[in-house]
DNA sequence: GGTCGAGTTTGAATCGTTACAATCATCTCG
DNA sequence: CGAGATGATTGTAACGATTCAAACTCGACC
């Protein structure tokens, strides 16, 4: 049914290796030969086959990108960054939700590694370490995205160490005492090192991060998670004294969940309570109360990642690995102010 | 370097023929054999090649999906429905982004195209359907999605018409007469439909919709674009008597990027302007005003449209196209509320 | 002991393309 | 006019898997 480069070769009165030439190398081929060659692929539709191209050829055109969740504006805007440098330089993207599950992050690696793409760009869940070795070893590149890895890979992050610290400094600073820390899974390292930053910023302020800082943790980060943790700080009010006045959320969905449910509850933001979030995704801004939030500079980290490795993929000899570390910026709005007096 | 099926083969001590049917018949191989080949696969650390693989079926695992816009929370939705899906059937998806640009599109279809996908879910841009044609012609199924197609495909959409007429109803009923339609290019089925809901219900209404409808056309529907809208809303001010006093957007991105320019203007919403959006995303309902938004059953339509798929695909021959309409329904928010008496 | 059949395993042909060495045609120059 | 150079085209051997008819093994049965 579908024409191949055979049907095409004999159609124009040539060899397919004529036809391979037009496709290939279009300066070998006479431009009247090119020009029937042309007219008979048009004429039959024919469109090349790029398994049996990848085959002989040994490498794709494809980049496979894992996320943790695609849901997350903050990496749809990753993956258009990565997209438009991709498509610019000739690759497609096969985009692939890893919802931070790691049984579903290795079964997309395997696909992405039986695909034979040319390099993978991921956000890793957690223990996927040696599986990534394993691909490495294997002969895939792969660029770690938003967070900065260990050495044998190029990287592409932001400062989440600094960025946890700028959340809670400022909260510190309009005199906030006792803060939320509502946080995703420590086995992300992005929640491990905000986590960080976070302590950081109070020991730096010469306070006792016990004494601030309560933790929340939640099982994903997504607004739903952000409600529930709404819930656990309302629990947590009767002890009087030591309910937090605000809370740094380690993403804005969380953020964005929590600002949802304590309005439902009757709650004042930030009145009864100041909320820091992290990326400052578009909706931030538009949020029912406009949310203070750690910008990170989301489209540049894809285009960079993916920068980083076409080059690795085009010349994996030289290639040295490099990071990239960017700086993240406190977006000050609505939603954190000074607190009431203590 | 990476290992095939021969290398495995002769590590076993067994024909490639075996190896082959350990993957794809395993039942016809004995057991012991299975073990003895497996452990060699095992120990090689093989994983095998797609490509060839596809080359020789003539079939593979993948399919295309290609969206109007991955920043749209709308889409993403429907993206998790349509991996779930086939994620569930063993498929993997490929994620496309046409960003509403023909070119684009027609770029990643040839992609799609060239890597022989089982099948293809597209809400397409604008004039593509020949384009679509070829493909279905070539043989790749595809189904479209949120569009009640022309015959030849399946497709899954969701009562447009229904939809905009149950918007610009609510904003009549709440009293208001001049109303903005701030809708995207009409080349996109979805905005065309809407709009013809939207007339249908002021004439339904026994009005007249030159006299009640303004409408404003913006290129695309993201927020930028609504803010845009907003600033040609303010142009028409000085009007007087005829300046809308309730504006419907064809989608929750240009209605969000409507309402935060407004406030930055500072007019009030929903006492200066009424605002009804249209897809009810997650973050309508967060928004600084509540959104009031026709909710479409993004997850499922994504699922319906993935399903429809691959049932041609397994069966092309005996496939009957078929076509779901969902219906909307209209969710009721803060940000539409009853006109100020006349 | 020979035949049959079920259960396993084998090996070669094949998928559509690319790379490359070989061939052919033309032209230049001594 | 022939040798050499240059340019265009050709044909075939891979690439790594799947398929399938044929071959082999082993009991069971006559």
């Amino acid at each position: 049914m579908a024409a191949g480069m055979k049907d095409v070769a004999s159609l124009a009165g040539v060899a397919v290796g004529t036809v391979s030439n037009v496709l290939n190398h279009p300066d070998l081929v006479r431009p009247q030969t090119r020009a029937r060659v042309e007219a008979a692929m048009e004429q039959l539709g024919f469109i090349p086959n790029a398994s049996a191209r990848q085959l002989r050829a040994g490498r794709g055109s494809c980049l496979g990108l894992v996320v943790l969740d695609v849901r997350n504006p903050f990496f749809t805007e990753v993956a258009r960054g990565v997209e438009d440098y991709a498509q610019a330089e000739g690759y497609a993207v096969i985009l692939c939700n890893s919802d931070e599950a790691e049984d579903k992050e290795r079964r997309y690696l395997r696909v992405l590694e039986e695909q034979r793409v040319r390099g993978i760009l991921i956000t890793p869940v957690r223990g996927s370490a040696p599986t990534i070795k394993g691909l490495r070893d294997r002969g895939t590149p792969v660029v770690l995205l938003d967070r900065p890895g260990p050495p044998g890979h190029c990287s592409v992050a932001v400062d989440d160490l600094r960025g946890g610290e700028l959340a809670v400094a400022h909260l510190l600073a309009l005199g906030h005492r006792r803060i939320a820390l509502v946080n995703g899974p420590l086995a992300i390292r992005q929640c491990a090192d905000r986590r960080r930053g976070a302590y950081q910023a109070v020991t730096g302020a010469g306070l006792d991060p016990d004494a601030v800082l309560t933790e929340i943790s939640v099982p994903a980060m997504n607004t739903r998670c952000g409600a529930d943790a709404a819930d656990e700080l309302r629990a947590l009010a009767p002890a009087g004294a030591g309910v937090p006045t605000a809370a740094f959320c380690t993403n804005d969905l969380l953020a964005l969940g929590l600002l949802r449910r304590l309005s439902q509850l009757g709650a004042q933001v930030p009145g009864d309570l100041a909320i820091v979030g992290y990326d400052d995704i578009d909706f931030a801004a538009d949020s029912a109360v406009p949310l203070t939030s750690v910008r990170q500079p989301k489209y540049q980290l894809g285009q960079t990642a993916a920068q980083l490795l076409l080059e690795e993929a085009d010349a994996p000899a030289e290639h040295e690995h490099r990071r990239f570390v960017f700086t993240p910026e406190l977006i000050t709005r609505t939603s954190s102010q000074p607190a009431t007096s203590p």
